[in-house]
DNA sequence: CGGGATCCGAGCCGATACTG
DNA sequence: CAGTATCGGCTCGGATCCCG
């Protein structure tokens, strides 16, 4: 699990809690993607770059653990599971969409930097 | 808002980049901390719950790497090393900040949520 | 269709000890 | 003070196979 019990890590800083849920690497896209309405088991997958069937079952269940979504299983033929963010979960979106749009926003001049300190990196040890 | 199903591939690329920082354990307290103005190694560690001396510089150096922070060696006796949030670093604490907010406004919620689950959870597998 | 079970590697993270 | 070096654990997450 994301993380276990609730220890004095918690009480001094909750943020953890969080920041382990969205430092995971499905948890925003979730969020994110449940945001417009409820998904398929399914559609998730192929919405979130073909993760594994066994990762994406650990991320949703721990975040229904959490009461971030709920899970419904529909006894059809052939089965049908639907993901819905709960009230809690969609409180999250306005807290993680920045996050897309500061990335979208950023990510090339922060690789351009990263380049460069690589290459000054590189000279100095070069000489 | 998310919008059209065929970009949230794009979506989640670029997002990787500061999902990955955020995922790590120190980054955005970093920031945060960062936020009143620069700050000493030691200060640092003092605040992080006393992090070890490694992992702090390897996510340091990380940030620097990222452009997010700039480290400034004084020459002095003792040794003093500034870090320091670039205007880069600066612009993401808007994006950090409401992530502590929602998880201090709602680490209590999750916690009961999770543990009213785990006790569910416990009823179903003893019948 | 929606998973569960198992194996496995990568890497973050921590403790401890030592150094310029 | 501000790190570096070494060792090791543990969790995350991917691959593969299998099931109701």
């Amino acid at each position: 699990m994301v993380k276990e019990a609730a220890d004095e890590s918690e009480i001094c800083c909750p943020s953890r809690l969080v920041l382990d849920r969205i430092g995971d690497k499905w948890s925003v896209l979730i969020v994110l993607n449940l945001g417009d309405g409820p998904k398929r088991f399914s559609e998730l997958r192929g919405v979130l770059h073909h993760v594994t069937p066994k990762v994406l079952t650990y991320t949703l269940r721990g975040m229904e653990r959490d009461g971030l979504l709920t899970r419904t299983v529909f006894a059809e033929v052939p089965p049908r599971v639907e993901y819905e963010l709960t009230p809690l979960g969609h409180s999250l979106r306005p807290v993680m969409e920045p996050i897309t749009t500061w990335a979208e926003e950023h990510v090339d001049e922060v690789l351009s930097l990263r380049k460069a300190h690589d290459t000054r990196s590189a000279d100095e040890f070069a000489g």
